[in-house]
RNA sequence: GGGGAGGUUCCCGAGUGGCCAAAGGGGACAGACUGUAAAUCUGCUGCAUCUUGCUUCGGUGGUUCGAAUCCACCCCUCCCCA
């Protein structure tokens, strides 16, 4: 079998190594215990994660043990890299519940079993140090003329950083300290924006236990642009079906930059790489099959199998030729509401589609709206018995947004 | 601790008593063209019972017929000095 590495490399998911030639033996040699850190910012991880734990799972495949290191700890702190703002701050609650959360996502890609990985919170260690004994110990190792010249410290000196995110650094750093000395765990993985922090915990183990531990920062997801992907208009693409549904999820690949396609194809599947070098050749409307191979794969990967082929019917169904779909996003409203006269405005609120009322007269009167195929005008419309084909409508936003209305 | 500059809608940023739901740009959304792409052009972008009303310019009070705009106190950010 082939040296993970090279498959990494590939594919184009590294972006900087702290010693090449090492690392590569290094994972050509023996079962290396890894990590990389999730913070618990939100109760779901998203597709910026999705890429993280991808490369997890390359690395497993390959026989090495990852460790996922959820941040009960560093949670309470916010790591300030490539922000411009200071995060908010977590109540308990919230960091224990998102930690929760991310186990579930996380055991859907990576296998957990029989300790063929490990899940750690570093709340077990952070929460309870000594603030002297760790500024002693660990503190002293560090050199704020150093820290401060660190990209990812730099813009924020311009707009304002508190000490206390200033500190972020040497928790992660700790946390590989940690790591290394209790699970031997000798290299850091994390995406580009990490690369700082991880010299700090490499520097760290070098000074502390005179280990040589490694690092390693993969591409972050940007399009063509350079901006970050993953972002909807409802915000980021979680990998949570009930707060990005599988449909949307499947859609936004389906809907990505043609430039991008075959760099998300390499980075967030794991097709050959001879499969993907031929989609490569596509031309024009062709590039939409391969589109449509992303679409899927990504999908089967994060919600299943069965969703995907769900969300690829529906797709298929709705773009294709007819409108109907049993899989197109549904909204059911009882009979008493339709009897009631619910006018298509309210009907659009309830199912989501629209943010405001405002939002859909603004939509109906610019021809944004259509049911069943034909373009509404009329603001006021009341939804009739005549709109329901066997009790069901389909409503139309823009040009790719379907919904399905049902009465119930 | 002292001095200075600021905090405006999703973001940047104009506005310094009524003509302000607030210029301009970006982004987002929609229309045309396309391939469910990009580029381009057009529209649109606080909420609602939508020719009218309501909420919004860091917070709380106040002055005024009327406040994003003036006053007081408070919170936050940046810069310079200690």
């Amino acid at each position: 079998m082939s040296n993970v590495y090279d498959i990494l490399k590939e594919r184009g998911l590294i972006a900087q190594v702290t010693h090449e030639d090492e690392i590569r033996a290094l994972l050509d040699n023996e079962k290396v215990t890894f990590y990389i850190g999730f913070d618990p910012t939100a109760d779901s991880l998203h597709v910026g994660h999705f890429l993280q734990m991808i490369v997890m799972r390359h690395m497993q495949m390959h026989g090495h043990r990852p460790i996922a290191l959820v941040g009960g700890g560093t949670g309470h702190i916010g790591d300030p890299s490539g922000r411009t703002d200071m995060r908010k701050m977590m109540t308990d609650d919230v960091i224990n519940h998102n930690c929760e959360c991310f186990k579930k996502q996380l055991s859907k890609i990576i296998d957990f079993s029989d300790g063929k990985a490990l899940l750690i919170n570093n709340a077990d260690w952070l929460l309870n140090l000594n603030y002297v004994e760790f500024l002693r110990d660990i503190g002293a190792c560090f050199s704020v003329n150093k820290m401060l010249t660190a990209e990812c410290f730099k813009q924020r000196l311009e707009k304002g950083l508190s000490f206390l995110e200033f500190n972020y650094m040497l928790m992660q750093s700790y946390d590989f300290l940690m790591l290394s000395r209790s699970y031997n765990c000798k290299l850091e993985l994390g995406g580009d924006d990490q690369w700082s922090n991880i010299l700090g915990g490499i520097e760290l183990c070098r000074r502390k236990d005179r280990k040589q531990v490694y690092g390693m920062t993969f591409t972050l997801l940007t399009n063509s642009e350079g901006k970050k992907m993953g972002k909807t208009q409802s915000g980021a693409l979680w990998l949570d079906p009930e707060k990005t549904s599988p449909y949307d999820f499947y859609q936004y690949w389906i809907n990505v930059d043609d430039a991008d396609v075959i760099k998300c194809l390499k980075l967030l599947t794991f097709l050959p790489l001879e499969e993907i070098n031929k989609m490569a050749k596509y031309k024009d409307a062709e590039i939409n099959k391969a589109k449509k191979v992303l679409a899927y794969e990504v999908t089967k990967l994060v919600h299943g199998e069965a969703e995907a082929d769900k969300a690829r019917e529906a797709a298929e169904a709705v773009f294709g030729s007819g409108m109907n779909s049993e899989n197109m996003p549904t909204t059911e409203i009882s009979k008493d509401e339709f009897e009631n006269k619910i006018s298509i405005l309210d009907a659009l609120v309830k199912m989501g589609i629209i943010s405001s009322k405002g939002e859909g007269r603004r939509l109906i009167q610019q021809g944004g709206i259509t049911l069943n195929g034909n373009k509404l005008s009329d603001v006021n419309y009341i939804l009739s018995d005549s709109d329901f084909d066997g009790g069901e409508a389909t409503i139309k936003k823009g040009k790719k947004v379907f919904h399905r209305l049902v009465i119930k």
